[in-house]
DNA sequence: ACTATATTGAACGATCGGGTTCAATCAATC
DNA sequence: GATTGATTGAACCCGATCGTTCAATATAGT
């Protein structure tokens, strides 16, 4: 029998986990691929070990039953997505205190932080995440609450944080004003993506989100024009005079 | 053994489909008790049979397999959980052209029209058929397209279409619009119900619409102002003043 | 009554998959 | 070197599940 090579043992400093942290990493690496293709229920366990490159046993050894092992897969990775999309609200700093502005640029930032929010959630990982969610939001319950609390609910209070701060929005309520600014930028690509399972082309992505900046901008900052609000008006009164209903 | 009692056998009729037209439906029925709890991979046909109160080959004649029986439980349901949101939108009849009219109440029949909606989806159907297909996007990804076909973008254009011709809204774009104002009303949905595993109250679901319907007037028809403007500019000056950020 | 179709309870075949055991080997620490 | 924990390939256990077969019974149409 030839010889064998391992890495590190994991170290008195993470005594709540076992086992080798290089092996760990594979395993969790393997899941997201084996869940990614089947889901959890169909997802065998022998299957993440092979691709891991690991025995059964230690996949066993580390995280002890396949629940446990999806649990941390899930939770790792709404903590993990939502780390990302919570640093691309650095873009929506508050407007510095020099008056009315000319280098305020309120449309451009919306639309940065919407694209790098969105670039975060068009991972294969941000889409196994929704995927896996609410596939098993019924058998996991409590686990649902727990991926909200560190993912979804952290990013959207960040953002109704920076939003009551940017300046220049009329806001009633920021967790409104961010909710619906998710909701805006967000709402086309599900079904643009198929789910996750089709990539979104670069010109679809910017119509979309230009389309929820300009509708948030209406809503909340309706002293700032978008550029399409002449052609809107336009458009009414074409469909007035065509008079015809779909 | 006893005798055995039936009812009517399918007629000539519909013989693209096998069996018993009342199995067909038990069936169905209880496909979708199963696919509720355990999802689609864990779903077993013998539980469905059983809770159908058939046997177990009766599902197969029916269905032939258990992804044909899949299959058609997410076409079936899609299109009639579409048909009912269609049916809803009839609260968004075209303005009749009487001037400007004291009788229009764009908020109220946008209300309306989000409360049934949103109602529709909140069903235990609407939301197994959307965490089913979540769940399934990747191993079927025909089916999310057909499903799609037969369900959202029916009402998505739907509504366009009764946007478009509502009257007094500015529309850049009917398609946007209607997109905007579905994603401003369910936005909030999946969290406050944790994916449909739980009961959204009255007054959340209240406040969540006439969130969504306000935003969504202040963007499309900012002549129609809704009655939280004034709280808004108010809460602005606030959150200056305050200058924390959380 | 006759015929054809549908249904049934029981049983089966083949395969599968979560979890476990084992003894040998490896790796890190003292 | 000795000790301890981690890993390994192979094998195992046991319950499960999709799909099928069978002969008897029921039902609907002619």
């Amino acid at each position: 029998m030839a010889r064998r090579r391992y890495g590190c043992r994991v170290t008195a400093g993470t005594a709540a986990r076992r086992g080798r942290i290089d092996k760990r990493a594979a395993i969790l690496e393997a899941a997201l691929r084996t869940f990614i293709r089947d889901g959890y229920g169909l997802a065998r366990v022998e299957a993440i070990a092979e691709l891991a490159g690991v025995a059964k046993p230690t996949v066993y050894n580390h995280f002890g039953d396949k629940e446990t092992l999806f649990r941390v897969f899930i939770l790792d990775g709404a903590s993990r997505t939502s780390d990302h999309m919570i640093a691309a609200l650095a873009a929506l700093a508050a407007l510095a205190d020099d008056g009315d502005g000319d280098g305020d640029d309120l449309a451009g930032d919306l639309s940065r932080v919407a694209r790098e929010v969105i670039d975060c959630q068009l991972t294969e990982e941000g889409w196994v995440l929704q995927r896996l969610m609410y596939a098993e939001a019924a058998r996991f319950p409590d686990l649902f609450d727990e991926a909200l609390a560190r993912g979804g609910a952290r990013l959207h209070n960040a953002l109704a944080g920076r939003l009551a701060h940017r300046g220049r929005l009329e806001l009633a309520d920021p967790d409104t004003a961010a909710a619906h600014f998710l909701a805006l930028i967000s709402g086309d690509l599900p079904a643009l993506s198929a789910l996750g399972t089709r990539k979104v082309s670069d010109a679809e992505l910017r119509t979309a989100i230009a389309a929820g900046v300009d509708t948030f901008l209406l809503a909340f900052a309706p002293g700032r024009r978008p550029a399409g609000r002449d052609t809107r008006r336009g458009w009414r009164a074409a469909a007035m005079d065509s008079g015809n209903r779909t």
